[in-house]
DNA sequence: TTGACATATCGTCATCTTACGATATATTGA
DNA sequence: TCAATATATCGTAAGATGACGATATGTCAA
């Protein structure tokens, strides 16, 4: 029952290597409290333990998200006294997560 | 060494409900093989060995692939013969698929 | 009907991921 | 110096994921 879009030829976009990034980067963002850290970073510099409060989870289990996001490149830190504070370092995360903020936004 | 940014305090953004489901729809997405057959599926209507092949998995492997996102709603599937045609059924995956081409493009 | 093709499903296994508790490191103030 | 605070790291165990081969289902054509 026939064709109802018509194949412009394969996208070309993204070769083997970019796939295998864009779905690291991707994977990383995929937890319920990774999202909710990067969304709190746009808006500004928290600590691991006020990020760690906000999202409900231990400090230690918070730190090791954190240490993932920073490890691909999504955040840096440093440190403030006994506090270390995180900071977006990759632009293109407010994209994403707009995308994904007007999908679930009820 | 002092705020850079000031915090306009939490963002209230996407309650524990749609942050879970909004990881959930990121692990789908977070795939070369994945992302590749999303890719091609906005661009138009291809079967399970169509984008089998270009993935260059095997079939079945594809086809658990396909099953996947189907089950998540992203794509819909019908039968034309022997082969089963999918198309893209969710309509924001199209605003992902571009913030990540535009990340990862080159 | 039979055989070939296209797709789907199942069991299994190796690998990855996550959370946890315990411990380690760094910094401050007493 | 010591104790308290904040963060980081490590080992481990439970669960999820992904690929594979084998098999099943559905469809067509001879």
């Amino acid at each position: 029952m026939a064709r109802a879009v018509r194949k412009s030829r394969k996208p070309v976009e993204l070769g083997a290597e970019s796939l295998g990034q864009a779905a690291e980067c991707l994977r990383v963002l995929a937890h319920p409290a990774r999202i909710r850290m990067v969304q709190m970073l746009l808006s500004g510099r928290y600590t691991v333990g006020e990020l760690a409060e906000d999202c409900g989870i231990p400090d230690n289990v918070a730190s090791e998200h954190l240490r993932l996001m920073q490890r691909c490149g999504f955040f840096t830190s440093e440190r403030d006294g006994r506090k270390v504070y995180y900071q977006v370092a990759e632009p293109h995360l407010a994209d994403i997560i707009n995308c994904i903020e007007s999908r679930f936004s009820k």
